[in-house]
DNA sequence: CCCAGACTTAACGTTCACGTAAACTGTGGC
DNA sequence: GCCACAGTTTACGTGAACGTTAAGTCTGGG
């Protein structure tokens, strides 16, 4: 009745580690390297040992590229990150599955801590940002003035401006 | 008259290499090399060779550290950007000195362009980070619906919420 | 089955932004 | 003038984040 498979919902496409690097705009290299580092795996591997990877794989790598640029994280600290939610992610199944309450609890507040963290991180940054616009837009007011002085002066006047 | 020289105005005081390393919080190699790389030079040298830094000084290298950590440039593209301030701020003595005017509108034009482009960076990253932000609180709310859902499991109830 | 092109591992190379060590010199308070 | 401390140049070292090359393997369309 299903043109895949029988018991699987819907074989979810995968991406050879090219495709995912050109869509990331990263190289191949970076995605194994990220392997190394045990921040992105693929989803699986075909059986001669390609790396197949699915489509939350790319968008876990995009989120990486995010915390790296956007941030500036470095990669041990990206890990921390993505760890803390990866354990988010665990405690959907551990809740089903049932665990002990305690762990839950255990895992969901380092969880909340991380995000508090990162939150605050962001607020700050946002703030340095705002103050930047500022500058750069006293910069440009002044330029704009300036823009009028050089205007007025055209025939070779003379002038003695603040 | 004055307390210090007759004709200059007021002797601006100088920082040696350790203070103002250890004011913006960098080590003094990291200054020495800024100024290989043509980023920062101290105001003067002292006889025997020692650099001494005056305040724009440090505000400059405030400045370097902020494009660096805020929005993630390189030095080489730092420089550029402060080369452009330079050539605002060069602008102004020739200007008084009465230069040529399409060269004061091509270096004016210059600096403005680089506002520009700086704006519009800076913009954009703002526009991520606020989105960033957005995320983040949904995960923090996420976060206190389970926290509520684990509050009321504490005599070892069991449950298959959402 | 063939073969071009995409992939694999392994290992060495590179760039950036400094860190660190060595050997020496300058600075300034007593 | 002495001496501790801060500074100087030169040069090699380092960690992060990949780049690059080599030599071989897998994949899939014709």
């Amino acid at each position: 009745m299903m043109t895949t498979s029988e018991t699987e919902t819907r074989e979810p496409r995968l991406f050879r580690i090219g495709e995912v690097a050109e869509r990331a705009g990263v190289s191949c290299r970076t995605l194994r390297y990220y392997e190394e580092l045990g921040l992105l795996a693929p989803a699986e591997y075909s059986t001669g040992g390609a790396r197949r990877y699915a489509e939350q794989d790319v968008a876990r790598l995009l989120r990486i590229r995010e915390l790296q640029e956007l941030l500036g994280f470095d990669l041990g600290e990206i890990k921390v990150v993505l760890g803390a939610e990866d354990q988010r992610a665990g405690l959907r199944s551990e809740y089903l599955g049932g665990a002990d309450v305690g762990r839950r609890r255990e895992i969901l507040a380092e969880a909340v801590e991380i995000n508090e963290r990162l939150r605050a991180l962001v607020a700050a940054k946002q703030r340095r940002l705002e103050e930047m616009t500022r500058d750069l837009d006293d910069n440009a007011e002044r330029y704009a003035t300036r823009a009028r002085e050089l205007a007025g002066e055209d025939p070779g006047a003379e002038r003695a401006g603040s």
